[in-house]
DNA sequence: GTCTATAGATCGATAGAC
DNA sequence: GTCTATCGATCTATAGAC
């Protein structure tokens, strides 16, 4: 979170409906095409009082935004994963990560952004930080300790939490951002995390010893 | 290239020079911002001439679209990779995918199909087919061809195929996007680039015996 | 085909009463 | 704070002269 400012309204109130509204309204048709008498209409208030909270539509869909970027990375967290064997974190990550990306939400927060990115750059920068980064951090501290223990050899864990994330990601991110297609099923999902993992342990494999029988 | 019709304008004529102003703005600007006063002074004709030639601003935006999805692949030609190396013709695939992926023109047609791919869906999925779907598609036979050659052990070369352009896209696709960052340098081009081919190579080495000495 | 001028609708933002 | 009513600007699209 980087400049945002997430005004905490108080449930019920008229700025959480204002924003309530925005949100649903913002995400589902872009910024563009969302009309302040559209929010206010929705937020069951008057175009005079959505103004009397937020000064210009920008700062209203920045705040909207602010809203979305807490908690984006709610689904995850990294807690026990270290004490795994690394194909089935891997897998588990791998899992929740494409859970995440391809969500509804998650897809209108990255249609919305990218729309928008060169009106509001902080914005931008703010959702990446809140988002995609952390993603890639979590991820990469994981195989940095991988790496340490002799489970894996990842000589650049930045760019290999890269590599695993963006496998996942591949184009269904691009098909589901266009329309092209729902999210995949449980086949469909398997395929591709059974399919990174595999790619994934066998590229970076420990050297030529055995690996420990306890954790692979 | 589907359902969508490219006018060939005379290079000069009056059409030619509205398509050229509107893929200029529309590009630079997208959709909503970018009016039709806008597009008639930047190619110095008046509106109604505008109209006389487009219906509406949406038929303008398709053919505009359609005139950009021509020749969107022409970096990403793969005549004569089969008789190579494979890290050698890999690498060279990786190089050209960047380059295209992350060049202003393609991120600006990413941004703008992102961006109205809920109002036009068949220029969306015209695109993806014109673009990232043949970029797939020729990878994937070129992988089918090395596992047939016993170069590599690829059991599902679609994809081995999304998972290796996923891999070079990765988060850097997003960051350009969102006007994050320029395009990578040569040194961290190669960073994923090398990154990418060794992975691959390893994670998908043809089993344990010898490559055929005939062909590699 | 091409122009000027404008219709008709909508948008963001505000004034003033309560 | 909240409302109704409206301003001024801008947009897409068209009418009518040449």
């Amino acid at each position: 979170m980087t400049g945002l400012v997430a005004p905490n309204a108080q449930p019920g109130s008229k700025p959480a409906a204002i924003l309530d509204a925005a949100v649903r309204l913002f995400l589902d048709s872009g910024f563009g095409t969302v009309s302040m008498d559209m929010v206010a209409r929705a937020a069951g208030v008057s175009k005079a009082t959505l103004y009397a909270h937020f000064r210009s539509k920008d700062e209203l869909f920045a705040a909207m935004m602010a809203q979305r970027c807490d908690g984006l990375m709610d689904g995850m967290a990294c807690e026990a994963l270290c004490g795994m064997p690394v194909a089935e974190a891997l897998a588990l990550i791998a899992r929740r990560f494409i859970v995440l990306l391809l969500s509804p939400k998650t897809l209108a927060a990255h249609r919305v952004v990218l729309a928008e990115a060169h009106r509001f750059p902080d914005l931008a920068r703010a959702f990446y930080e809140s988002g995609p980064a952390v993603a890639i951090g979590r991820l990469s501290a994981f195989l940095a300790d991988a790496d340490r223990r002799g489970r894996l050899s990842v000589p650049d864990p930045d760019l290999a939490a890269e590599q695993f994330l963006g496998m996942l990601k591949s184009h269904l991110h691009l098909r589901l951002l266009l329309g092209m297609e729902q999210a995949p099923d449980e086949a469909e999902t398997a395929r591709f995390v059974n399919g990174a993992v595999g790619l994934f342990t066998r590229g970076y494999a420990p050297a030529v010893n055995p690996p420990d029988p306890s954790g692979s």
